[in-house]
DNA sequence: TTACTTGCAAATCGTTTGCGATATA
DNA sequence: TATATCGCAAACGATTTGCAAGTAA
């Protein structure tokens, strides 16, 4: 979908938009449809969704598109990393500086236009990680 | 699922895994499902999933699990990045070393106990480079 | 007023799973 | 022979979409 000129500022997309700013997990979808449904208790999931989608594409919102799972939306725009637990799947910031020049290392080396990078890393969080040492 | 100590290796599971090693492209399931289907017409796309599944955790084979779209593999087990087209989809092998200390970084800023990493770039192909350099 | 957006429900699509039959070790 | 794996088809879950009604500008 490509975001219309004409884009209008409704109810909804306001509150998903206020709400994920003023957050900073990395919900999925369907978790954002949970936080909107006490303030407005009859938007669908499927509107949910074409916001999500709108708000990414004007730059407003992340797509948190690594891992091949669901989707997560982050509302800090600026470019960042994550770290995900391989075990619960919780999701946060990574503590490291966006690498910015990476991407020159290959462009001299591929035909491809190079243009981005997504970089995640693995891991186990603090609660996964001590039930797992429990378990030795 | 895990795999199984008594784990056997069938007609299905020996083919898909030789495709793999030979071909150098990153083929989703359905993808190594029309591979198998002339060699074997009977073969059904739950078992290549399932083989593909198994593979993977036998090390064998790489599950792709960067981008949030559908899944792909990689018959190279070796540690590697890839460079994936925004515009058609296409996926390749990145021309570069893998970074075996950037987790290193941030060991000590995280409460996460770090177990490994994915990078992907992101840009567009020969082809689809061409046809857009073409509508400007 | 106009056409973008919504709520609703059905459709889509990649993937997983239950089951009885088959074949590997 | 024992049981891991198969083929088949149905189920699943996240996401998308068609449509008539609603609403922002």
């Amino acid at each position: 979908m490509l975001v219309n000129q004409n884009m209008r500022m409704t109810r909804q997309r306001k509150v998903i938009l206020e709400l994920l700013r003023q957050r900073n997990t990395h919900p999925s979808a369907d978790e954002v449809y949970q936080w909107v449904r006490p303030l407005m208790p009859r938007i669908s999931l499927g509107t949910v969704y074409r916001n999500l989608e709108v708000l990414s594409e004007l730059g407003e919102i992340q797509k948190i598109e690594v891992s091949g799972t669901i989707k997560r939306f982050d509302g800090n725009p600026e470019k960042h990393y994550h770290i995900r637990c391989m075990n619960c799947g919780r999701l946060d910031d990574a503590p490291m500086n966006f690498l910015s020049n990476i991407e020159s290392e290959i462009c001299s080396s591929t035909d491809y236009k190079v243009m981005g990078h997504r970089l995640e890393f693995i891991g186990l969080c603090p609660e996964c990680f001590t039930k797992a040492s429990s378990r030795w």
